[in-house]
RNA sequence: CGGGGUAUAGCGCAGUCUGGUAGCGCACUCGCUUUGGGAGCGAGUGGUCGUAAGUUCGAAUCUUACUACCCCGACCA
């Protein structure tokens, strides 16, 4: 895409409603904008981004043998009456009457419809295990939105449903559902813990939180210095302990010491068990010929969140980093002087047009700016890499491969593909 | 909902104390010169100063009420 006909509003400075860095950085790399408290706008640039974590977390979860759907948005009372959380449930689920004073909530999250759907269309136990899926929008009225996109009011979830006829199917599909986010998170490529939570509001047995790590991180977790082990510190504090007692305290896994690290949520899968199942009548014919309760788990991604959490995690004083396998664009063309040289504009395109074949999204900075605004506008984007193309190739026959973590070189024209192989990894 | 803060051009800000009809930087438009770390000169565009009411000859400025947004807390997949 050529630069200057792309939809990137950057901003040299630094909004002054936001004050964590992902929030600063999305703003001012053009990604999103504010429609409200809590509710955002994607631009083309942030939308790249979140389509593609949104493809790489639906790619795994097609491998995990899961099926996608999408249920809507607009949910009736009578299915949250069913499970009590009409009542239960405060002001953070949004409701509103209909032209015929049916009330209506805006989804924050499906239990209620899949449980109705599952127990309509699936007799038998022949039909399970099963696990449904989608990638929809939600809305929980959050009391205090905050951050940005990271804890917004309107925000991208992928949401998971598995239905099995006993604990043991649960289990299974729980452990495959585990299998698939530590994939999915290691695909987007972010550094995380599993770590142990306390299964809340939404009710049943076992329950664990992904977390990204970052110092800005909402939630306090305690991590072992020498095993896999993280739980979260709300789950093991106990009375009035401050959070600063558990650093170096032995963990509870008997592995090494605590070390208090800061997490933001991304992921959190559930056994749920019988809970919805049951207020919900959602049985199957067994081989006995009996009607059993399905044993349900939910699994859950923010998606939108992963955006905000990847920047958390990856940045500088200049701007984003993009990990290779999320980034909008692999590599950036810097092309200076391209409507006034016409060797440069040509072999700018060349380069482009060659890049674009081997499959990579290419970004062609062609806009009637100096090296120094471009540049800056390429880190502040987090762009992997960047070819220069200037007067040095004009005199030397040199472009400079320059990558967004600073180190550069310069190569000759016809070096460019060894050159790039190696940052072919993606 | 409790506490704190902000609201003046697209963005960042000054002007408010001490009332006199709005300004700076960036961005944007046009022209010329520039082009390897956010270019220069010249000429321009853009604001009923968050909303409403009040005080006053006169309000961005003083008074009152309201709203929106941000931060801390409670809360939260």
């Amino acid at each position: 895409m050529l630069f200057s006909k792309i939809f990137i509003p950057t901003l040299k400075e630094a909004p002054q409603e936001a004050e964590v860095t992902s929030h600063n950085l999305m703003l001012r790399a053009g990604m999103i904008r504010k429609v409200a408290s809590g509710i955002y706008t994607w631009l083309p640039l942030g939308l790249k981004v979140l389509k593609n974590i949104e493809n790489i977390v639906r790619d795994e979860m097609n491998a995990s043998g899961a099926q996608e759907v999408l249920m809507p948005m607009v949910q009736p009372k009578e299915l949250w009456l069913e499970t009590k959380r009409w009542e239960k449930m405060g002001p953070e689920l949004l409701r509103f009457k209909d032209r015929h004073e049916r009330d209506f909530c805006l989804g924050p999250t499906h239990e209620e419809v899949i449980t109705d759907l599952v127990r309509l269309n699936i007799k038998s136990y022949k039909e399970l295990p099963i696990n449904l899926y989608q990638i929809q929008t939600k809305f929980r009225d959050e009391i205090r939105p905050r951050y940005g996109v990271m804890r917004g009011r309107e925000f991208l979830m992928k949401d998971s449903y598995s239905f099995g006829i006993d604990e043991k199917s649960l289990q299974d599909s729980y452990e495959l559902m585990r299998k698939t986010y530590k994939n999915i998170l290691e695909k987007i490529g972010l550094d995380y813990k599993i770590v142990k939570a306390d299964s809340g509001a939404i009710g049943g047995d076992v329950s664990e939180e992904f977390h990204v790590l970052a110092e800005n991180g909402e939630d306090t977790i305690a991590v072992s210095d020498s095993s896999e082990y993280a739980i979260n510190t709300e789950v093991l504090l106990k009375n009035n302990e401050s959070i600063d007692s558990l650093e170096g305290q032995p963990s509870p896994d008997g592995n090494g010491l605590i070390q208090i690290k800061k997490g933001i949520e991304v992921g959190h899968i559930f056994q749920l068990g019988k809970v919805y199942s049951e207020n919900m009548k959602a049985t199957v014919l067994s081989n006995q010929g009996n009607a059993e309760t399905l044993f349900m788990g939910c699994y859950g991604i923010g998606v939108s969140r992963l955006v905000a959490a990847a920047i958390e995690q990856n940045n500088d004083d200049k701007g984003i980093i993009w990990p290779d396998a999320i980034a909008p664009f692999h590599i950036n063309i810097i092309s200076i002087g391209y409507e006034k040289n016409k060797l440069i504009k040509e072999t700018s395109d060349k380069i482009y047009q060659d890049l674009s074949k081997m499959g990579y999204e290419i970004l062609l900075d062609d806009r009637d700016l100096g090296y120094g605004s471009k540049i800056k506008d390429s880190e502040l984007l987090g762009i992997p890499l960047n070819i220069v193309i200037g007067n040095k190739f004009v005199k030397e026959d040199l472009v400079e491969i320059k990558t967004r973590q600073g180190d550069s070189s310069l190569t000759k024209l016809d070096d460019l593909n060894e050159i790039l192989d190696h940052y072919k990894n993606y």
